[in-house]
DNA sequence: CTCAGTATGTCAGAATATTGACATGAGTCA
DNA sequence: TGACTCATGTCAATATTCTGACATACTGAG
């Protein structure tokens, strides 16, 4: 019954669980991350900029899982502060590249630490093999959904 | 190296694939909801409801993972189109029951239909054993989580 | 070469959610 | 009883994100 059924089963289900799940860890990450003033969207930008040197705009977007109109402001923002900096011209098509300068590499490594403070109590409770078959279960899950 | 470290490794981390996963869902989701005219939070207060009748507003709020504010307007808007019903009494306290109307359940019915599909198509790669080793994983996430 | 298709940056308006605040009702404890 | 704490509903203001739109730049088929 829990799985012929038509409908969803709150209690069973994995979608709303995958919900849940990604609240806490969201909530926990902004919780850390407010004393050091930067919000969840502010961190996983310099923290994509910080691994992958270079990204133009809309492939942080797509990175962060915003829109790029949403990625713009926000390196508008970023630039302002002086954390990261643009190249005036474009290396190839429309995109420009992104980089971090020292002073956001700086307030990223604080951030950063943090995070994984976070990230490691959420995984607390699975062993190494567990978290590895975690992983390769959600990657599994972003496949199939990806498949339209 | 991608344990001891210190940061955060974009493709080893269980949070950045969480927030992949829950991305691509709610995606897929919106996809699938929009042709009937309702969002992913209206779809789920709706699921809540259904099989938590009588729930107020604030702890549908807390079951969809948005604030009181929003779930409140978003309340209005369902009484407005007849879905849902407030009592004008409250039960106990301040908090007033919300139910389905006949008219919310059939657009549910349709609603959740379409929401299973996606969520059997999101783990339509893992067995059944695997699907339970995933929820209990999660699970413990959470759990961990909120562990503050 | 030309043109259709795709990707990018960016501006503007609209929708959505959040934070802050306040009054009300219930429970606790001295 | 009275003071205190907590949860709730709701209003207002703010912030954040998205949708829509447009111009520009590369790519590939013809």
């Amino acid at each position: 019954m829990s799985q012929g059924a038509s409908g969803i089963e709150l209690e069973t289900s994995l979608g709303y669980l995958l919900k849940e799940v990604s609240s806490a860890l969201r909530t926990a990450m902004e919780a850390v991350l407010r004393p050091l003033g930067m919000s969840v969207t502010h961190y996983s930008c310099l923290e994509l900029l910080a691994q992958r040197p270079g990204l133009s705009n809309s492939e942080l977007a797509r990175g962060t899982f915003v829109t790029r109109q949403a990625m713009n402001v926000l390196l508008q923002a970023l630039e302002g502060d002086g954390l990261v900096t643009r190249s005036q011209q474009p290396a190839s098509g429309r995109a420009l590249p992104t980089r971090l300068t020292a002073a956001g590499r700086a307030q990223l490594a604080t951030a950063s630490a943090a995070v994984k403070g976070v990230e490691d109590r959420m995984k607390s409770q699975l062993s190494p093999s567990e978290q590895d078959a975690l992983r390769a279960m959600l990657s599994a899950c972003a496949v199939s959904l990806r498949a339209s």
